[in-house]
DNA sequence: CCGCGAATGTAATAGGATATAACTTAAGAA
DNA sequence: TTCTTAAGTTATATCCTATTACATTCGCGG
C-alpha cells in the first residue's frame, strides 16, 4: 500500500490512488455533519477531479458511505485494540467502554456514520463492512474475559454495547446537559461495566453449577 | 382544531391547514427511511399545492424536521403512558421498556429521526422539540415507580434509557441475527429492566441508611 | 519497442432537491 | 368597503447525484 498523494499533482491525469483518497477525506468530512456531510461533488473538488471521477471507484454514494463505515470500524477495531492492550489497573473492559464513550464524542460524525445510518443494516454478509462491523463486535466479547461458556459471553457482550451505545448517543443529545445530569458520562458507564461484570460472573457460576449437578 | 383536508381542495387558492398537513405527511414519509426520505418537494407534490408553498411554515428542511420530530415524541409520550396505565402483571418499568423497542422496530425510521439525527441535539431549551423530549424522559422517571430519592432516580432513568435505546439501534442492524443471537431483543430488554429494578433498589436502602445514620 | 485493451479521468448534460424573489389571491378587521 | 396580511404561485438560482460519450494513461503480450 504505497502512499499516494492526497490532492493530484497537477498535470497529471491520473490521480494514483482515488479509492483511498476519497475514503480518508469522506471520513474528515464525516467527522463533523456524520453522513450527510459527505458530498461526492465537494470531495472531488477538494482532490482536485473532476467531480464524476467518483463513480469510477464506486457505484453510488451509498457504496462510498459503505467504505467509509467500513474503514471507521477498522479505525475503531485498533483504537479498542490498543485500550485493552496497554497496561492498565483498569480492567479490559473497562479500558474498552471508555475508549469506545471517548471515539463516539469526540469523533461524534464518524460514530452516527457508523451507528446511526441504515448503511450498516444493509451491509450484504460476506461484504466488507459486514466483516468490519463483526471484528468490532468480536473486541468486546474479548474484552469479557470471561471463560468460555456458550452463548453468556455474547449475550452480555451485546448488553455492554447496546449500554455504550445508548449513553453515547443520549450524550450527544443534551440529555445529560440538563438538571437531571447529577451523573456523569464516565460514572454510568462504570455503572454499566460493573454491572456487567456481576452478571456475568453470577452466570458462570450457574453455569457451572448446571454441569456439575447434572 | 377542526380536521382540515389532507389534499387541498381543487380550484382552492388555500389548503386550509398546510402546516399540520406537513408534518403528518412528512412522519409517514419517516416510517420508511428516516430523516433522509423527506423531502420538502415530494411532500408538496403529495399535498397539491406548489413547491415552495412550505417554507410559508417553516424556514427551511430543518425546521421541518424539528416539528416532526416533536410530533413523534409526543406520539411515543402517548404510547408509554397508555403503556403504563394499562393494567398488567408486569411492572411500569417493563411495560415502558417493550413499548419503546416495539416503537423502535416497527416504527424504525420515525426512531431514527428522533434518535439517531443531530436535529434533537441542536434543538434549544425552550423549543417546541425540546419540551416533547423532556416530557419522554419525564415518563422514564415515573415508570420507575421509587420513592424519591434525589438525583437517583434520575441516573437510573438514563441508564435504563440509555440501555434501551442501544437495543433498539443494534436490534435495527444485524447483530441480533448473526450466530451470536441466542438472546432475543425482549430477553435483554427485561435483564436491563431487573439490573436497573435491583440496583435501584440497593441504592435506595443505601441513601436510608445514610440518611438514618447521620 | 509497439500497440492494444483495460482502467481511469474529463466534458457535457439530465434530473431532482433546497431555497429565494416577486407576484397573486383570499380572508378578516377597521 | 377597503386594505393589510397570511398563504400560495410562478420563475429562477444553486447545488447535488448520476449517466453518457469521449480522452488519456498504464501495462502487458507480441
Amino acid at each position: 500500500m504505497r502512499s499516494q498523494p492526497i490532492r493530484k499533482p497537477e498535470k497529471t491525469y491520473h490521480h494514483g490512488d482515488l479509492r483511498d483518497a476519497l475514503i480518508k477525506a469522506a471520513l474528515r468530512e464525516a467527522e463533523r455533519g456524520g453522513a450527510e456531510a459527505i458530498s461526492i461533488k465537494a470531495l472531488a473538488k477538494q482532490l482536485g477531479v473532476s467531480q464524476p471521477a467518483p463513480y469510477r471507484h464506486f457505484a453510488d454514494r451509498e457504496a462510498l458511505l459503505a467504505a467509509v463505515t467500513a474503514e471507521a470500524f477498522r479505525q475503531l477495531s485498533a483504537i479498542l485494540r490498543e485500550a485493552m492492550a496497554s497496561p492498565s489497573k483498569q480492567s479490559k473492559l473497562s479500558r474498552l467502554a471508555l475508549a469506545t464513550l471517548d471515539f463516539g464524542l469526540r469523533r461524534n460524525g464518524v460514530y452516527r456514520l457508523m451507528f446511526a445510518s441504515r448503511t450498516v443494516s444493509c451491509a450484504a454478509k460476506g461484504s466488507e463492512l459486514h466483516e468490519a462491523t463483526r471484528e468490532t463486535f468480536a473486541l468486546v466479547i474479548e474484552a469479557l474475559e470471561a471463560p468460555a461458556v456458550g452463548y453468556l459471553r455474547e449475550r452480555q457482550a451485546l448488553k455492554i454495547w447496546a449500554a455504550l451505545h445508548g449513553v453515547v448517543m443520549l450524550a450527544e443529545q443534551g440529555l445529560f446537559t440538563g438538571e437531571a445530569a447529577h451523573a456523569t458520562r464516565e460514572e454510568l458507564v462504570e455503572d454499566f461495566v460493573s454491572e456487567t461484570k456481576a452478571a456475568l460472573a453470577v452466570a458462570i457460576k450457574d453455569a457451572r453449577r448446571k454441569k456439575n449437578g447434572a
